[in-house]
DNA sequence: AACGTAACACTAACGGTTAGCTTTCAGCAA
DNA sequence: TTGCTGAAAGCTAACCGTTAGTGTTACGTT
């Protein structure tokens, strides 16, 4: 896939960006490394880095933004006679262990110490539920209400978020994860609307 | 309990600001009032105006902050024989009819049509879900882990949330409390720690 | 060879927020 | 009364993330 050297050059320099603003977040701390430290280390100007990032926080959470596509294709992608949830764990267990990984460890270290940084991961949580909850509303064999299919997503994300807080995130998956079963058995299996 | 004149003019200054900045907000839009305007509008400085909030969104939720406690003493002054889940359902409906009453509508309208106020209100719920977590973890009653108390401590907060933006609050609530009570239900029962 | 345009640079600004320092004045005591 | 103390408020000036406006390269195309 390497087509011309306009579009080699470019993600040559987002990369760039992004390795030096890790590297200095890791090494001075989030907070005390300012925009105009980052693109002059990486030899860019301000308003290029912001032509490669949205903000200060996306330079964080690059590569995380493939969580949204992994939840929905866990829906879309089980097998025909799985049912919802242990598709859905499975892949929340996934994306834990990936997480809470050591070579993960300084990265989590930084986002904890952020408010910035806490803040932006939580509202990319909720867009994740919103569009979960579409994948799960649209799927044919899971006929229940929108405001089921909204609650059953909501709670899988905190799924996700609480077991990776917690002291041993293998075993909170397993707790949580029975709760979320019930809860979903509980729903209204009619389609309210 | 009016004291000094000193706190009545702290007071008078900081209910002036506040007020001053709703109308403003309103009137022309959140984003469109910048922090020197509320300040030159209620005659005050700038640094003034920040020792009384501490941020631009905190003048919008500033009587809101009482959400965190009334979870809480919905969960310790509920009656000796009552359940948590009924307790903590009639708490989030009585939430929820107050923020859904028509005389909210335009600062609801505001919260929505504003990014950052939108987010404010996500990491005030983290908060909120946090410290009810405390909270029914320290009730000797509910012996459950503390994995558990988290976890339905998240699923309250949202079950508020969700029920608030649903276009039917009142039948959204009860149907996501059939699934938190069901979620409750399958918890573990024993304490891991 | 010439052109259109995507990527990048530079400057300057805007808006939220804070630091540093000064002024005012309520509360209190000599 | 007088004078002191400290909290509240003010002013200036800046910092930081972010964006608009305006060029300038240099890649890809014709």
């Amino acid at each position: 896939m390497p087509t011309g050297r306009r579009e080699r050059k470019k993600a040559a320099t987002r990369r760039k960006i992004a390795d030096t603003a890790l590297r200095l977040f890791l090494e001075r701390g989030y907070d005390a490394v300012g925009i105009r430290d980052v693109a002059a280390e990486a030899d860019v100007a301000v308003t290029t880095l912001f032509s490669h990032f949205a903000s200060k926080e996306a330079l964080v959470f690059e590569q995380d933004e493939d969580f949204e596509h992994r939840l929905a294709r866990a829906v879309t992608d089980r097998a025909p006679d799985e049912p919802l949830i242990p598709a859905l764990r499975r892949e929340v267990a996934a994306l834990v262990r990936h997480c809470t990984a050591d070579s993960a460890a300084p990265v989590r270290r930084m986002v904890h110490g952020s408010a910035a940084l806490r803040e932006h991961e939580e509202s990319m949580r909720l867009r994740h539920a919103e569009s979960l909850a579409s994948v799960i509303a649209a799927d044919p064999r899971l006929a229940r209400s929108t405001t089921a299919c909204r609650t059953i997503a909501r709670f899988t994300v905190d799924a996700y978020s609480l077991a990776r807080d917690a002291a041993d995130p293998e075993a909170a998956l397993e707790e949580i994860f029975r709760m979320v079963e019930a809860a979903w058995a509980g729903a209204d299996p009619a389609p309210r609307e």
